[in-house]
DNA sequence: GATGAATGAGGTTTCATTCAT
DNA sequence: GATGAATGAAACCTCATTCAT
């Protein structure tokens, strides 16, 4: 038995299975974006990533575990999108103000599917609701760390690190969620200088 | 005939409408709050208000009808609430700051229906749809006049009225959506006392 | 409100809720003989039945809730049938001879029925599988019986009763698991007759 | 081409085909007698017998072949280890009661296999039934050869041997499929002593 | 000779809606 | 005005079988 052959078979598997995954995986998000996961028919789906039925349960253990996938995708890019965006060299005004800035970005570019995280997460079980809101405090950690060094600092004054996290992912989210009315009054570089503004304010000493 | 008594029979009529359509609608939203809509049966509904499947479909159109109806009750509920705390011989930042203290806490009294409202909207048809953003615009319009008036006193610095109404509406929305994360951390009273002050100090001139 | 009616109302509800109940199982008996518990699927069912599906789902709690009814309904009919058959005014010899011919005549009228009990018996779920068990043990009841009272008046030489009546259950559950070969070689009375006769002279002191 | 070599071959063959067959088949009746043929899944017997689906297919030609092979396997079993246990040199009634004592421990030793052979040979075609039938004759002819013998020799009253032949398979049958019964109120042996007590007075001329 | 990914028909079950009473 | 038995379309999911590798 040749080893090496065996190893690059193995890769080729793991590669291959996370082709179809995705492939899954990118389909129900789109499907689900447009029209909610109760609508989204196994079969629909199947059509949509052009596989059949029965392997869409091969690569997830059903409907629900599909819709926890779709949603940690999505939560796991911001999550992982937001801290490169953080340049550790600005002054925290600077940083806070990028990283609003940036994750206003990142959640404009996936409206749909930060909605659908909203939407959809209260219809999974326990256990992977909590995995979501794991995921979702561990997205908010670098922006808290903007506030705990910059009241370090005394850039600003004295407030709880965790509610200006909280507060700046209610303005990202808000422009997602109520996008139906400030998108269409203003840009999002409006949105995003004018809620910047607001909380530097807010913040200043 | 009797006049008097055909109008008497319509109103009696009229107020037991009224009457089947409450207990119906509470017996909805309360399920509806629990396990969503789509996982509630017109069947559990019927045990649960304690009339029968079809009394529900002489009282609404359908399910979705139903959701609507829910939904809407929920709103105007906030809607008709709201402006009655709001004082009208108080300063613009204590109107504000009273604002959203009171959004806060009717948000709070209903939290769950806060959630039910948007998880589930985007479940709704096109028009109903749009009558639910509608009551939210109508919502917030106090809070839009009070930083109008503000403006025109001067008590606040030059900002896009409508922004800080969405500010706000976030504010009290976010209490209810992120009250597993804000709600463990602290009291609804530290919340509103913290967003208020990040608010006012970011209006300040 | 009328007392009266309501308890007839009631009545006719009981009876109409039984109508349905023997329509179903009548039919699901029938096809489940024919061909199999698993081979019998629930559209074919209703088809059948003359119901819709979901009629037999307001009635049944499943396609084994249904299995488990029909192999009761079976194993009772035998349970009641038997002891009528059973006439105490004979000798202890003459009682059992005719125990064994009535259990194998009430297994040869219903022989399709017999032979569905041993073969999806197993297909329960414990519980069932439990009553069908104490359902089996009840009608070998009289059975036992007549050898411990012909024991008492020393009609038989000493032998465990329990053994008698298992011996006879299998003799008559013979008939119907064997018939393609025994059924084939000769008729039910000579096949009781020699049984009947190898059993009394096994019993005789 | 070496004519050697080739029946060589052919033999490595034909035993690894054995072999093979061999492996599938024990998996295959240790999950039947489990969970019934129905339950077991190819996908389960592949990994229960640690081969692959596809090879299943390659030894046998489909799911229904694998029960019939099952089956026949286990009768086949019955059939070649029941006449080793006769001996020609002793009396028919000594004979006779050896027989129902070997056929009864052969069972006892399969009794799940035997029970299995019940539950699912109605799920067999035609063809296979037959096969199954002629199987189970083929295997209580030693016993009614021993009743002929005996009653050729007078040790016997008249009686048709074809009739004491299903008696007994029904004997060591009845241990199987009612052990949850019997099992429970004694043991195999006295079981078979008092079941052939009361064969051999039943004889008895 | 052996693999296992892929298929899709067919299974059981649910539930919004209707309508005779 | 009110009931709830009845319907049947459509959902999710399984699994025997095939075939390219």
């Amino acid at each position: 038995m040749n080893e090496h052959s065996v190893v690059q078979r193995e890769a080729r598997r793991a590669e291959r299975i996370q082709r179809r995954r995705r492939q899954i995986l990118d389909a129900a998000a789109r499907l689900m974006q447009r029209t909610g996961y109760h609508a989204m028919s196994v079969q629909q789906l199947a059509e949509a990533a052009d596989v059949s039925v029965g392997l869409i349960y091969q690569y997830f253990g059903g409907k629900l575990e599909l819709l926890e996938a779709v949603i940690v995708d999505i939560l796991r890019d911001f999550e992982q999108t937001l801290p490169e965006r953080i340049q550790a060299e600005e002054s925290p005004e600077e940083q806070l103000a990028g990283a609003v800035r940036a994750y206003c970005e990142i959640i404009d570019a996936k409206r749909e599917a930060a909605v659908l995280a909203y939407r959809e997460s209260a219809t999974l079980p326990p256990a992977g609701l909590a995995r979501i809101k794991e995921l979702e405090l561990r997205t908010v950690q670098p922006i808290r760390q903007i506030v705990v060094d910059g009241l370090a600092r005394g850039s600003f004054r004295a407030i709880d690190p965790e509610l200006v996290a909280h507060t700046v992912l209610m303005i990202a989210h808000g422009w997602a969620l109520k996008h139906w009315n400030v998108g269409a009054r203003m840009s999002l570089d409006a949105y995003v200088r004018q809620e910047t503004s607001l909380l530097l304010h807010g913040l200043a000493t």
